[in-house]
DNA sequence: GCCAACGTTGGC
DNA sequence: GCCAACGTTGGC
């Protein structure tokens, strides 16, 4: 089982909006990134966990977990010309993009802040930490889970 | 709202 | 296939 981080701006799909999904369940697509695109389709399987991170948030930072319930498949949004990414290119015999299908698992009384993950000892590698690091769809070592959910319980 | 960092595009 | 220009992301 692998860990991940998922990124969301808060603006755009809150936890709040996963928590009020039939099921708590959702499609997790639009992304349009080919390294993100790569662990979606080959790497991210169901059963695994993930963080999910606001983005441009008050505070920005992670917010809770969810638990991929389905492996990588194509990303039918795409073909879409009304959906916010459509891609011409992306067919159904030739997909392009892939999507998870993603269940709430537990959303945190608060967010925890990327600040803190910044300042906390053990995660200085994490990929959300680093300065720039924009890919939306992030591995995540289990060291690093297991320090971030004892920040989670001091909550 | 600024701007650094990064990904993508397109001319050559 | 290089790389400058451009667009986007996202922390601050």
């Amino acid at each position: 089982m692998n860990y991940w981080l998922f990124k969301s701006e808060e603006s755009c799909y809150p936890i709040d909006a996963l928590a009020a999904e039939k099921g708590k369940r959702a499609h997790w697509d639009g992304v349009r990134n080919y390294q993100a695109r790569n662990l979606l389709r080959d790497e991210i399987k169901k059963g695994d966990l993930a963080f999910f991170h606001h983005s441009s948030g008050k505070p920005t930072g992670i917010t809770g977990i969810v638990e991929i319930v389905k492996s990588g498949y194509p990303d039918h949004t795409a073909e879409d010309p009304d959906s916010q990414h459509p891609d011409p290119k992306h067919t159904e015999d030739n997909p392009i993009w892939y999507m998870v299908d993603v269940k709430l698992k537990r959303r945190f009384k608060e967010t925890l802040p990327l600040k803190l993950l910044k300042e906390t000892p053990g995660l200085e590698k994490m990929m959300v930490c680093q300065r720039g690091a924009r890919l939306s769809i992030q591995p995540v070592r289990p060291e690093e889970w297991k320090i971030v959910m004892k920040l989670a319980e001091g909550l």
